[in-house]
RNA sequence: GCUGGCGUAGCUCAGCCGGUAGAGCACCUCCUUGGUAAGGAGGAGGUCGUGGGUUCAAGUCCCAUCGCCAGCUCCA
């Protein structure tokens, strides 16, 4: 008799020999209808997993998340039937599951055709209506090696001898067998709703140097509800799509003749990144930082210095010749900042010395990588450098880490993903910086009582940092605040950076490089989806239109819209010669916060109609209470 | 950079098996002065990304090149 102890502790005994299935059975006919694999002993197995002995014992069901990867593993085997069916000779490399669905790499003698992605999509229903039970079998590993090799799987035998097992697994539907660990679903007929999505090319083993094969990218659900929420969420951050949104509410634009991955500001787009440049700067005075500007280009010079020109030179563009001495336009702010600390002896009273910049630097991208404002050849980081002495160093960076925090926050990012990346193999610096900074760093984040994880040994050669992670409103993350120390820079090799101890002798500052945003470009990026393009009243490009109902009500509404304006509001008319409707519906695709609708009643009473972009109607009111209103908003950052 | 797809009016897109370019919106003019998501009429606007080639004839087929998109690789 088998043992079998399940989840909740209860023990169950069945003759040896009884499968997982028909354990599920004897349990319950829905658990058994609903169980897709099953673990035993921690260890994934098929249903038909023959138990004995002691085994504790977890039916993976159709409701439990997980099962998810399982049925998307076993539609890779199913979508590699297919293509061995439509285009025999294909060789195979890896197919397993992924967030949302799965792909399979392989090697075909051409590369896969939209329309050999819909024959590919029916093989594969025709192969679920079938119905193949999954079947496993068992070879030594050597014969495996055989048997791919006579197959001409030279990617399988590529694995294989790599692979030290003695035995490998094979798993069998229909008239197709792949290797495989498994475990899978009963039968292809278990799969309810299968899809396959796209080819895309992707590298060997994810090595540049490798061949590239065709990916072919699937998803797959339980049912076909779920799909069609996957699909709406899908279509959902389509519709919040940067690029489409700054093309509709003409916030920016790139142009072929001027060069990709290089943004220009509209004027909406422009204004909006203004008022987050000024908050940015009331922000960082408050907090005892320091205003630098610093040049686009410089002297090679500069990066010999810094080590940028060797260890950076792939990033940065080619020299230009100025007077015979070779520049280069900037890819960091660094060096720049390092050059005005050295331009004084500084005392240990005046740190830490905290210097910032809204620095624009050039970095160049290979044209494939280049993505809307998310990934560009121009951007301005909203850089700091923060020189501090080791006894200042620990409070400095709670602060940092805290400013980090509170500015995300004004964005509505709350929910925030933490790294801390230590001391790699390789790396400059003295043990003890390096603990104490690293201490620095960790100190920082439980002091403010945030998780994080802990990549250790992912730091830079040159220092331990923090990286933060934002989680927009459709829960996608992004790279936004780092904060990242430097023990090369300041060293006696490259800047020598010193100041002056209380003993009067000469020591030398930590170095930090910290930026909230990362890039001002990637974070309008970020934002715009974030917010939809409807943008709360504080950063709105237009906070309200006023839109006059006849030519006779336009210089009343100019009246209003100057009166906003004077108080810093930031407000238009629409006085073309159109209906109010038409002018409503464009001011609401434009997602401006106000429309004040005036007409006769509204002239007379010197009132605004305020209407929301939203459409809700908030009646009649005084000028006054509008801005008020307004007033409310920006302060609650609505 | 690599693989595949796509580049037609300012924007979104039609354009069949090659026969000489079309819609809607936007723009301009006129009419209309209209109360909460598109009032009406007319007009202007394109060497079909660029350069070659095939052909009697190329937006359409072929090659190259640039750009964009989906990925791979890489990253703020």
């Amino acid at each position: 008799m088998a043992k079998i102890t399940l989840p909740d502790k209860s023990v169950r005994e069945v003759p040896d020999g009884t499968t997982v299935r028909q354990f599920a059975e004897s349990i319950g006919k829905r658990l058994a209808k609903d169980a897709v694999i099953a673990e035993v002993d921690g260890q994934p197995v098929d249903l038909f997993f023959p138990l004995a002995g002691d085994r504790s014992v977890r039916i993976i069901t159709r409701q439990m998340p997980e099962s998810l990867d399982h049925l998307r593993h076993s539609c890779a085997h199913i979508m590699a039937q297919a293509v061995q069916r439509l285009y025999p000779g294909t060789r195979l490399a890896i197919g397993p599951p992924i967030e949302d669905g799965f792909y399979y790499d392989m090697d075909p003698e051409r590369p896969f055709t939209p329309e050999d992605i819909e024959k590919i999509d029916a093989e594969m229903q025709k192969i679920v209506a079938q119905n193949f039970p999954f079947s496993r079998s068992e070879l030594r590993r050597s014969e495996a090696i055989e048997r791919m090799k006579a197959e001409k799987q030279t990617y399988k035998v590529e694995m294989l001898e790599e692979w030290t097992d003695e035995t490998v697994s094979f798993y069998t539907q229909g008239e197709f067998t792949d290797l495989c660990r498994g475990p899978h679903v009963a039968a292809t007929g278990a799969v309810p709703v299968v899809k396959v999505l796209r080819a895309t090319g992707a590298y060997w083993r994810g090595d540049e140097k490798n061949r590239m094969l065709q990916r072919l990218y699937g998803t797959a659900w339980w049912s076909k509800e779920d799909l069609d929420l996957y699909v709406s969420r899908q279509e959902e951050a389509k519709k919040r799509d940067h690029r489409k949104l700054g093309k509709e509410l003409d916030l920016f634009s790139v142009h072929d003749e001027i060069g990709s991955g290089l943004i220009h500001w509209h004027p909406r787009g422009s204004m909006i990144r203004h008022v987050i440049e000024e908050e940015w700067k009331k922000e960082h005075v408050k907090r005892g930082y320091l205003m630098v500007d610093t040049p686009h280009i410089a002297s090679e010079e500069i990066y010999r210095i810094s080590g940028h020109l060797e260890a950076y030179k792939d990033l940065m563009y080619g020299a230009m010749m100025i007077e015979e001495r070779p520049f280069r336009v900037k890819p960091m702010n660094c060096p720049g900042h390092i050059m005005i600390y050295k331009s004084h002896l500084h005392s240990y009273r005046e740190l830490p010395m905290r210097l910032a910049e809204l620095g624009t630097v050039y970095r160049f991208e290979k044209s494939g990588v280049l993505h809307g404002l998310l990934r560009v050849r121009g951007f301005t980081i909203d850089d700091a450098h923060i020189f501090v002495s080791p006894q200042s160093v620990e409070k400095e960076i709670v602060d940092v880490f805290r400013f980090a925090v509170e500015w995300l926050a004004k964005f509505g990012f709350k929910d925030l993903s933490i790294y801390l990346s230590t001391r790699p193999e390789k790396s400059v610096g003295a043990s003890e910086d390096w603990e104490r900074t690293e201490h620095a760093l960790r100190n920082a984040l439980s002091s403010a009582g945030v998780k994080f994880e802990v990549d250790e040994g992912g730091g830079a050669f040159y220092g331990p940092k923090i990286d933060v992670k934002v989680r927009d409103s459709l829960g996608r993350e992004w790279q936004c605040s780092t904060v990242q120390f430097d023990f090369n820079l300041p060293s006696s090799q490259r800047f020598d950076l010193s100041y002056v101890s209380e003993d009067g002798g000469r020591k030398q500052p930590y170095m930090v490089h910290r930026a909230l945003m990362g890039s001002l470009e990637r974070f309008f990026g970020v934002l715009i989806e974030h917010y939809g393009g409807a943008f709360p009243v504080w950063l709105a490009a237009t906070q309200a239109t006023v839109i006059p109902i006849a030519d006779a009500h336009i210089g009343y509404a100019g009246q209003v819209a100057e009166g906003l304006r004077l108080r810093g509001f930031r407000v238009d008319v629409d006085a073309r010669n159109e209906r109010t409707g038409h002018k409503i519906r464009e001011a609401t695709l434009l997602k401006t916060p106000y429309m004040l609708v005036v007409g006769e009643k509204e002239v007379a009473a010197k009132q605004v109609a305020v209407r929301e972009r939203s459409g809700k109607d908030l009646g009649v009111m005084n000028v006054d209470r509008f801005e008020q209103l307004l007033a409310e908003d920006i302060a609650a950052r609505r």
